[in-house]
DNA sequence: ATTCTTATTGCAAGTGAGTTGCAACATGGA
DNA sequence: TCCATGTTGCAACTCACTTGCAATAAGAAT
């Protein structure tokens, strides 16, 4: 396994959401040149990233980008639910992987052999979390479910 | 919301499982005066336990223990699949919470403005999971999913 | 019961993700 | 263009968790 996880195409391309900036922008919230080039990062992402892999991509675009900032831009967008904070079974330590959120939420498959990140979709998911606030009348705000395992690669 | 989370009767409780100290002598493992203190303790617990609380606990039977025993022997449980690690949706900062895996697994919800835990079965959930190894062939080892939103008891 | 090998513990110091206080600065409305 | 206020960069900090190592204790062998 790689020192970075290996991830398929995001559901975030797939099912692409409207611009995150003017998101913000109608929700009030002043767009900063900082602001900007992250949040255009994170939307166009191929993969899901973590704060230093962000910060580094931002720093080439202006090298005076704080990593303060990212995770300031981060929590942001998270209190405003833009973007799903993940843990990815902690493959890699405790840092945490962020993506724009999409329509339709889907859950990640992490393989403990080689480190692949999948994503997954299922009407089954949609059910259960119907169920969920039917039964308990719990009103979801936000989801995460991860599990770990061996990938089909790796089983052979 | 308090500190500290509320949480309802664990699924441990109701489906308790075998064991866990004899579970770990049958895996070949040396059981020291401290791990007996603190596997018994997650045994017996009547909530989601964090390091901080579950080294408390242990301490008022040996004053001496340790607080990397407690990191130690909660990575050898985890190793051996023996206890689940939880974030309860990070209500309290960014520390985990454990618990005795248990024959069923159980998906957590987290009230975002009391602090509530509850946690929930499903047949559901097991369907999604078979759904998961079938279609990609995937071999779950661990599942996490909790959901973060508002409690029936805050809705009104 | 005693010895002996080796895993485990306690301690202290370290790591690394994430946060905070504050002065300088930039945004966007007036 | 001005100005009030939100935002940034910096440095120092917090907090969960890890690591190196000498002392200790489990439990298998005798």
């Amino acid at each position: 396994m790689g020192t970075q996880p290996k991830h398929t195409m995001l559901a975030a391309q797939r099912n692409p959401r409207r611009n995150l900036a003017e998101e913000l922008i109608s929700r009030g919230v002043r767009m900063t040149h900082q602001r900007r080039i992250l949040v255009d990062l994170i939307q166009r992402a191929d993969r899901h990233l973590d704060v230093l892999t962000l910060w580094r991509r931002a720093r080439s675009r202006d090298s005076t980008l704080n990593k303060v900032t990212v995770y300031r831009t981060l929590s942001l967008l998270k209190k405003h639910g833009l973007v799903d904070e993940l843990d990815l079974m902690h493959l890699e330590g405790e840092k945490h992987f962020y993506e724009a959120r999409t329509t339709r939420d889907h859950l990640h498959l992490a393989c403990l052999k080689c480190g692949a990140i999948m994503e997954f979709e299922s009407s089954l998911f949609e059910k259960l979390k119907g169920q969920i606030e039917r039964e308990r009348r719990f009103s979801i705000q936000v989801v995460r479910m991860e599990a770990g395992g061996i990938c089909a690669a790796c089983r052979g």
